[in-house]
DNA sequence: CATGCTTACGGATCACGTAACCATG
DNA sequence: CATGGTTACGTGATCCGTAAGCATG
């Protein structure tokens, strides 16, 4: 696991598409793409239904955003000291 | 900056030493050395003051220390679900 | 069929372990 | 001088962008 790909999903969930999610990230839809395939290795669950447009969190998918969310946060404070 | 980073300089700091450190995460001495230097780059200032035995966080590795303890808390508690 | 997600490929970067080197007590 | 931290080097893994392929509405 990694820190851009937490951020690479929380993005992806809060735009609703991983178009969106890399322009913010300054990154191609691939790389989000696979960043995220990694986030849910690592995790060993779908985290995202594809299926759907715009593409929905899963189950696992919301509790994992509703955790990243508060360490990306304290993470980018860190950052700026 | 990296989970590893942080979770290395955690295992230091609170180890006292890289070489319990390395152990711990499963990595040589140098790996744990080059997380850190990596991380201080990231932040741009020195967390570790090594002229001491055993090393000492700096001012502003405490700061660091404390933000990091409560992140890597939250990773993991994501981890085992 | 237009938009968006995924996979294959090649190239660049990064991270590791080993081993030699430096520093502290 | 024993223990612990750092640097050099070669190798393997990782990550990216491009481009082509697949799927949804």
């Amino acid at each position: 696991m990694n820190l851009i790909d937490l951020e690479a999903f929380v993005s992806v969930v809060d735009h609703g598409s991983t178009v969106a999610a890399a322009a913010r990230l300054h990154l191609t839809q691939s790389a989000v793409t696979r960043r995220i395939q990694n986030l849910e290795d690592a995790l060993g669950t779908p985290l995202l239904d594809r299926r759907t447009r715009p593409v929905q969190p899963t189950r696992a998918g919301q509790e994992t955003y509703e955790f990243a969310k508060p360490v990306l946060s304290s993470v980018n404070d860190l950052r700026q000291e």
